[in-house]
DNA sequence: ACTTGATACATTAGAATCTGAGGTATATAT
DNA sequence: ATATATACCTCAGATTCTAATGTATCAAGT
């Protein structure tokens, strides 16, 4: 995701924010998604994203469902009660470490 | 860096900062300050600090001088000028990861 | 004298997450 | 035929971190 270490740890938010959002996805889609959403400025790997969706299976985030698209197979992931509690969680950890970031890279006040 | 991965990535861009702002400083000295600054929620753990010191360093963003304490010796850390450009595109980063978190995480807009 | 906590540096095993590359298969447009 | 898009996947290696552990000095309390 990008060239910078930054948005490490930010894609499952990214994924369970989706989710809340729009109802139900498949992996496919939030590429295109989040693409369209940042004007191709954020592309998530696969090699990424597949990983980080059967982990917030298995922890019981999500719950999956597999769809027959034409002849192909999509699996439409939709967002659990649990998944919306971390979901809040998440935003607000994102929200403190904004903060955070804010406080320790402020610019120089300076008058000049 | 806190229980949270959203940290990740951005120890260097906080090593750099503080020493644009301050001079010069020391590793144990950033510990301390980074504390203070947050009011103790945002600890940076030695363990990432000091790898992440010597590998700025090794990238020659950072100088280092051994300096006599009393009887301890302290590594005071000055950034260089390839350091101060590279902290110029690092903010220029962050900023960039703020707007798409915004952009990907913004509340759902509701009327009601 | 002994212990605790602060100061000040460091390494290391293992965890978590990602990148980049490669793989399988279908469908559509050139 | 070939390329591009759709749609899933795995894996080696890299990076960065946590938690634990280690060394050593020094001050303050008991």
């Amino acid at each position: 995701m990008n060239n910078s270490q930054l948005y490490k740890g930010s894609l499952t938010t990214i994924i369970l924010k989706l989710l809340e959002e729009n109802g139900r996805m498949y992996g496919y889609e939030m590429t295109r998604k989040v693409k369209e959403m940042t004007a191709d400025e954020v592309t998530i790997n696969e090699g990424a994203l597949y990983p980080a969706l059967h982990k917030l299976e298995a922890e019981g985030l999500l719950t999956v469902e597999v769809v027959p698209a034409g002849n192909r197979l999509r699996k439409y992931y939709t967002i659990t009660p649990k998944g919306q509690t971390e979901t809040v969680d998440r935003l607000a950890e994102l929200e403190a470490f904004v903060e955070h970031m804010r406080i320790l890279l402020a610019p120089k006040v300076t008058f000049g």
